[in-house]
RNA sequence: GGAGGCGUAGCUCAGUUGGUUAGAGCGCUACCUUGACAUGGUAGAGGUCGGAGGUUCGAGCCCUCUCGCGUCCACCA
């Protein structure tokens, strides 16, 4: 097949995908003779399309993955999507709005058929995206939160952490979203500053002898407010404690109470109890048992408890209840007061602290083992600066509130007996009532925190509770890659999960990646319409591309930016890639190459070997380490600075020659590096590589299931690699005099070389010949006469005769020049040596080595020296 | 209030247990269409690593202080 001399992914990505897909390679099977390797994808939310986020989050688990499986474990990368209860839920509820039809129409029934059409519809369409990625997930085994696994695994973990008393139904405050109607974790509430006041109020005690002023930010819960408390040390309110106030606007008289709660150097010390509507204010209200009053319906409007504002929206209440209380003289002032306000992380509502009956998971049982988990290194973030935001969150967590007033989501496996009101939680769903054994029984109406179900994914999607052979070969998982945005919602969830249902830990290590942001370093958002689309930087410029300026150069747990340039120069280097491969095929063409053991290695063939099994090992060594950006680095640096602009160069004296046994040798270890690099670079940019590999000759099948290169000390080549490396310095010296000297570089020019090495010299001689543009190269045995200009490396001095170009001036200036900074690196190098503590405390093999540079500089300089004289 | 991060070449970023002369990409300068590639080649210019002090034979890396900019958590009504 004919090479274009452009590479064009669009000529082959779609058709490897789907060769792939086809073949079966992307699963993985239960094969006793592997050790396994596992990857849970975190499940994107149906409601999801794919962004730079996902792209790199999947871009990271396929790299590994990928090389995981080159190395010949079972590799599984599971993936999935998740039922996203709240936030699919707004979107169809939105829809719904649209056509005019709201929940209470449809009802619950009604209501999931159009979740399980939304599902149908988009729950897909994610998964098609990252096909385009080039991921290699096991499709066959992919999962969803809410199919029948999953939902098995919660069934059962709810019903045994029922049953541990490690989930109880209770009346709390928790964050209330009105927009949403539903209650929400402390991990859904996102906090942000803004500009509000504080209204200071005048609370008059019943008989007159007295009067508080007590400030808020929130003015309509006064209306519920059921006390004011005071320090118990604070002095001026001594006699204030045990009489009561006229709550304005109201009737009601409410007690002062004494609470060391209360910060007596705050405000002016009196603080209003509204125990239905703060979560201070609730403990405040049970130690001193003073009664709940919640003034506000789910909605946020006022409820029948809030009298003539009954019906109000909370803010419009707001409103005018501060004008009927300045009216009636008990608004003291109005202070201006910036302040966090919680929000709904789906809709960005205000959310409502409000006291309501929910499910919680107690969670100080299972935070401990999960801390000693990350303690005792059973889970390894990496970065490892990430355990400690673990740990601070861990062990400041409060209860986890699990019951959304929701629809889409797993149903809370709880049934009411209406005759005796026994709760029932069992696995099995009952018909009646076990105690009573009336019929009369109900479930429970709400719906599960979505992130109840996340938090077993990494073995529900494997069969759990039932022992299933994938369950006892792939779990626990290897490594759980994801953004560090989602630490606390998912990985913190998922790490006492496991514990508590598996004994194990889910995954050995976290792997934390940043998130993209936009060129001037800005999140990628819908409100900045800043974001860019990964499915058309991958239509532009190809998958491989995008997936490799996802690569380079980042480090785990740092954000990143994207950037057209970052691509478009990964497309260069593929294409670089692309053409080197093309240069080989056309020189292999028709050709028989002998196999990599019969050939004779030229010493520029053993460079390039070298630096190849140097490559192999570093790159190896950093993807264990999750080093991805480095070891992308790694191997792109090899591929274009080793391979084409070196070796391929360093190729051509011989492929151009006369001798075919030298020919033929040459393009042998051509093919073999190539391939080699093609293996290397495949988990980084599969569908290139496995379109090049197809081209090869001796090879079939894909790429993806050939092994990964390992280091073969046998080919290291040490010596001769730093040998042929002297050969280089030439090269590079004979470029650099010509072009100093103004010397056209395609004017050929003769070299006579002054050297210790002539072996070396003479066996390279038609690759420094070539690759510096010379017409002859002669060995000699000291300066030559007339006009040259002259270089020293450190295993020659070479002259070159320019005739009219030659500026004796110029020559002796740079000749000085060079004299002085060898004369500088001497004097640091002798400088240490000649320090006592150096010599003594320093490892022996660098006092080794700084001897070695001064040995070395001083024989450079007393060529120059000699050079110098010699003009 | 607490925790953590960042500050390295004009720009965007690497720099893994402290060890030769601090790296890359892009940009820039000069030259080059040399039989894979101008999405290219060759040769260069350009940082002393935010600042100060300290530990050490040796610090971009460790410690203290300090300046500037993000982030997360908690939250006093």
């Amino acid at each position: 097949m004919e090479m274009q001399k452009t590479y064009n992914p669009k000529d082959f990505e779609d058709r490897i995908y789907a060769d792939w897909e086809q073949s079966g390679y992307f699963r993985a099977e239960v094969d006793k003779n592997k050790v396994p390797f596992t990857i849970m994808m975190p499940p994107p939310n149906i409601t999801g399309q794919l962004h730079m986020g996902h792209a790199m989050d999947a871009t990271m688990q396929d790299t590994l993955i990928r090389f995981k499986r080159m190395q010949g474990y079972s590799a599984l990368w599971l993936p999935g999507c998740d039922h996203a209860s709240i936030a699919t839920e707004v979107k169809i509820v939105e829809k719904m709005k649209a056509e005019g039809v709201t929940k209470a129409d449809i009802g619950r029934d009604g209501f999931l058929v159009r979740a399980w059409d939304w599902k149908e519809q988009y729950g897909n369409r994610i998964m098609l995206q990252q096909r385009r990625l080039g991921t290699s997930c096991d499709w066959s085994r992919q999962a969803f939160t809410l199919d029948e696994k999953c939902s098995k695994a919660v069934r059962e973990v709810f019903v045994n952490l029922y049953e541990k008393g490690l989930i109880y139904q209770g009346n709390r405050i928790i964050n209330w979203c009105p927009c949403c109607k539903t209650a929400l974790s402390d991990a859904e509430v996102e906090y942000a500053e803004e500009a509000g006041h504080f209204w200071h109020l005048r609370y008059p005690a019943t008989d007159g002898s007295a009067e508080v002023v007590v400030a808020t930010t929130r003015p309509e819960t006064m209306l519920g407010d059921t006390a004011v408390a005071v320090h118990p040390d604070d002095e001026r309110y001594q006699t204030l404690v045990g009489k009561t106030l006229k709550l304005p606007l109201t009737d009601r008289e409410i007690p002062v109470v004494a609470d060391a709660y209360v910060d007596p150097t705050f405000g002016t010390g009196c603080v209003k109890i509204t125990p239905a509507h703060d979560p201070n204010d609730f403990e405040v209200g049970k130690r001193h048992d003073l009664p709940v009053i919640r003034v506000m319906n789910d909605d946020g409007t006022m409820n029948e408890l809030a009298g003539k504002y009954q019906g109000m929206d909370r803010y419009v209440a707001r409103k005018q209840m501060v004008a009927d209380l300045e009216a009636q003289g008990n608004l003291v002032k109005i202070e201006g007061h910036t302040h966090n306000v919680g929000h709904c992380y789906r809709c960005h509502s205000t959310v409502e602290p409000i006291v309501s009956k929910q499910w919680f998971v107690k969670m100080e049982p299972l935070a401990k083992p999960a801390i000693q988990a990350v303690m005792k290194n059973k889970v390894k973030f990496v970065p490892e600066r990430f355990s400690k935001i673990y740990y601070n969150w861990m062990e400041n967590v409060r209860d986890w509130c699990i019951s959304r007033q929701l629809w889409w989501g797993h149903r809370i496996p709880v049934w009411y007996c209406k005759d005796c009101g026994k709760v029932i939680c069992t696995k099995e769903d009952p018909t009646h009532c076990p105690d009573c054994g009336s019929a009369n029984i109900h479930q429970d109406e709400d719906v599960l925190d979505t992130w109840f179900s996340s938090a077993l994914w990494p073995f529900s999607t494997l069969g759990y509770p039932d022992m299933t052979e994938d369950y006892k070969y792939f779990y626990p998982t290897d490594v759980l890659v994801t953004g560090y945005d989602i630490i606390f919602f998912w990985v913190a969830r998922m790490i006492f999960s496991g514990i508590e249902h598996t004994g194990k830990v889910p995954f050995h290590d976290v792997l934390i990646h940043g998130i993209v942001r936009d060129e001037l370093g800005r999140k990628m958002s819908k409100s900045l319409g800043n974001g860019i689309d990964p499915l058309e930087v991958i239509e532009k410029y190809g998958a491989d591309s995008l997936r490799l300026s996802l690569l380079k150069g980042i480090a785990p747990g740092n954000d990143t930016r994207y950037a057209d340039v970052k691509v478009e120069s990964c497309r260069n280097f593929i294409n670089k890639l692309w053409n080197a491969a093309r240069f080989v095929l056309m020189n292999t063409e028709g050709k028989k190459i002998p196999s990599i053991e019969e050939v004779k290695f030229a010493p520029a063939d053993k460079w390039i070997i070298s630096k190849l099994q140097n490559c192999i090992r570093e790159t190896t060594t950093n993807l264990t380490k999750y080093e991805l950006g480095v070891a992308a680095d790694l191997v792109t640096d090899f591929v274009w600075d080793d391979f084409c602009d070196w070796y391929i160069e360093l190729s051509k004296p011989a492929l151009y020659g006369e001798d075919e046994k030298k020919k033929t040798d040459t393009l042998a270890v051509l093919c073999f590096v190539l391939e080699n690099a093609l293996k290397l670079l495949h988990p980084f940019i599969p569908f290139v590589t496995e379109e090049i590999y197809a081209n090869l000759p001796n090879t079939k099948g894909s790429i993806m299931m050939t092994d990964f290169p390992r280091y073969n000390s046998k080919m290291a080549y040490k010596r001769e690699a730093k040998a042929f490396e002297g050969v280089m310095e030439i090269i590079k010296a004979v470029r650099a005099m010509k072009k100093d000297a103004d010397c056209p570089p395609s004017k050929k020019v003769e070299l006579n070389i002054v050297t210790e090495s002539k072996r070396l010299i003479q066996t390279n001689k038609d690759c420094i010949m070539k690759l510096s543009g010379a017409s002859a190269l002669n060995l000699v045995d000291g300066a030559v006469e007339g006009k040259t200009v002259s270089s020293v490396t450190e295993i020659a001095q070479i002259y070159v005769p320019l005739g009219e170009l030659v500026d004796i001036e110029k020559e002796k200036a740079r000749l000085t020049a060079e004299i002085e900074r060898i004369n500088s690196e001497i004097e640091r190098a002798q400088g240490k040596l000649n320090n006592p503590s150096f010599v003594n405390k320093a490892p022996a093999k660098l006092v080794e080595a700084e001897k070695e540079k001064v040995k070395k500089y001083e024989d450079m300089k007393a060529k120059c020296v000699a050079q110098l004289e010699s003009l």
